[in-house]
DNA sequence: ACCTGAACACCGTTCAAGT
DNA sequence: ACCTGAACACCGTTCAAGT
C-alpha cells in the first residue's frame, strides 16, 4: 500500500475516492443531481478519468446500489445480534433496523430497487440475497420453535421484506407521518405474527 | 372549444399535449431520460414554450405524479365495483389492481413516491388521500361485518397500502420473479385477513 | 495501466423580443 | 396571454494523445 503517493498523474485510489464522494453526494442531493464531472473535480482529476473505473454514470450508480445492499445486510445482522432471543423481539429489531437504514439513505434505497440496471438483473438479486436469506432463516427458526405456522419460508420472508420496503417508501414519500411510524412498525410485526402463527 | 385552431403561434392546448407526451415518454424510457426540449420538439413548439405551463422540469414531473394518483384511485374503484361482495374478494381485487397499475407504470409509480417534490409535500398527500380513503372504507366495512378485528382503520389501511407498495417495488426491481407474484398476492391477503381477524 | 484535453451533441433555464 | 430565438452554464461520452 503506497501511502503518500501524491504524484499528479496516477491518483492511485480513484475508484474508492469516487465511490465515497458519490455516496455522500447521493445522500446530500439525490441521484438526479449527481454529476460525474463534479465528482471528478472533487477528486482532483480530469472529467474523463472516471471512465477508467466506471463504464458510465449508470455503472457508478449500480456500484453504489450493490454496496448499499451489503451495508443493509450488515445493519440487519448487527441489529439481530443485539436483540432478545424471542421471535417478536428479533422481528421488531430487524424491521426497525431496515426502516432506519431506509430513512438515513432514502436516495440510495431508491437506487437499490430501480428497474433499470446496467448489467441486467442478476447482480442486484445477488446483492439482495444476503438480506433475504437472513429473513428466511428468521422465519425458519420461528417455525421450528412452533411460533410460526409452516409454509415456504421464502414466501413468508418475501412478504415481510415487502412490508418493510413499503413502509420505508411511504415514510420517505411523506405519506406516513414520522410520528406514526413507531406504532405502525409495531402493529406490522404484531399482525405478521398473528397472521402467520399456527392455528 | 375552438377545435381546428392550427395557427402557428399559439398552440392552444400545449399543456395537455405536453402532459400526454410526457406520460408516454415516461413509460417508454423512464424519468431520467425525459427531456423537456424533446417534448417541445414533439409538440412542434420552441424549447422555451413549456415554461409558460410548467415552472421547470420538476413541476411537470409533479403534475404527472398527481395525475398518476388520480388514475390509480379510479383503477382501484373500478376493480372494487367489479368484485364479489365478500371481504376477501374485495381485498384481493384491490391488491391485484394496485399491482397491475404498478407494473404497467413502474416509472410513474416511482415518481409518485419520490421524496423531493416541488411544492412541498401537501399536494402529494392530497393526491394520495383518495386511494387511502378507499382502503380505510374497505377496512371499516370489514370491521362492521365482524370480519376484521377492531382497530384504527387508518392504521390497518396504511399497513395494507405499504404491503402492496412493497410487493410492487420488489416486482419492478426484479427481486420477486413474476411467476411468484400471484401466489404472493394471495398469501399477502390471506395472512392479512388472519392477522387482522377477530380472535 | 492510468490519466488529460479537446470536441461533440446534448441538456435546463433565463430573458428580451415578437405576435 | 402565449410563444420565439439567442445566450449561458452546465452535462455525459468519446478518443487521440500524453506519462
Amino acid at each position: 500500500m503506497p501511502e503518500g503517493d501524491q504524484s499528479p498523474y496516477h491518483h492511485g485510489r480513484l475508484r474508492q475516492t469516487l465511490l465515497a464522494a458519490a455516496e455522500s453526494a447521493l445522500r446530500r442531493r439525490g441521484a438526479d443531481q449527481l454529476s460525474l464531472r463534479e465528482l471528478a473535480r472533487e477528486a482532483g482529476v480530469s472529467h474523463a478519468a472516471p471512465r477508467r473505473h466506471f463504464k458510465d454514470r449508470q455503472a457508478l450508480l449500480d456500484a453504489l446500489a450493490v454496496a448499499g445492499f451489503e451495508r443493509l445486510e450488515r445493519r440487519l445482522r448487527s441489529a439481530l445480534s443485539e436483540a432478545e432471543d424471542d421471535l417478536a423481539s428479533r422481528l421488531k429489531a430487524t424491521v426497525a433496523a431496515y426502516i432506519r437504514f431506509a430513512i438515513e439513505d432514502a436516495a440510495l434505497l431508491e437506487l437499490m430497487f430501480r428497474r433499470k440496471h446496467r448489467d441486467g438483473v442478476e447482480r442486484m438479486i445477488e446483492a439482495a440475497a444476503g438480506s433475504l436469506a437472513l429473513l428466511h432463516q428468521l422465519i425458519a427458526q420461528g417455525q421450528e420453535a412452533g411460533e410460526l405456522a409452516d409454509g415456504d419460508p421464502e414466501h413468508v420472508g418475501m412478504l415481510l421484506f415487502a412490508t418493510m420496503q413499503g413502509i420505508a417508501t411511504l415514510v420517505n414519500g411523506d405519506i406516513i407521518e414520522p410520528e406514526l411510524l413507531d406504532g405502525l412498525v409495531d402493529s406490522a410485526v404484531d399482525q405478521f405474527l398473528r397472521g402467520a402463527h399456527p392455528a
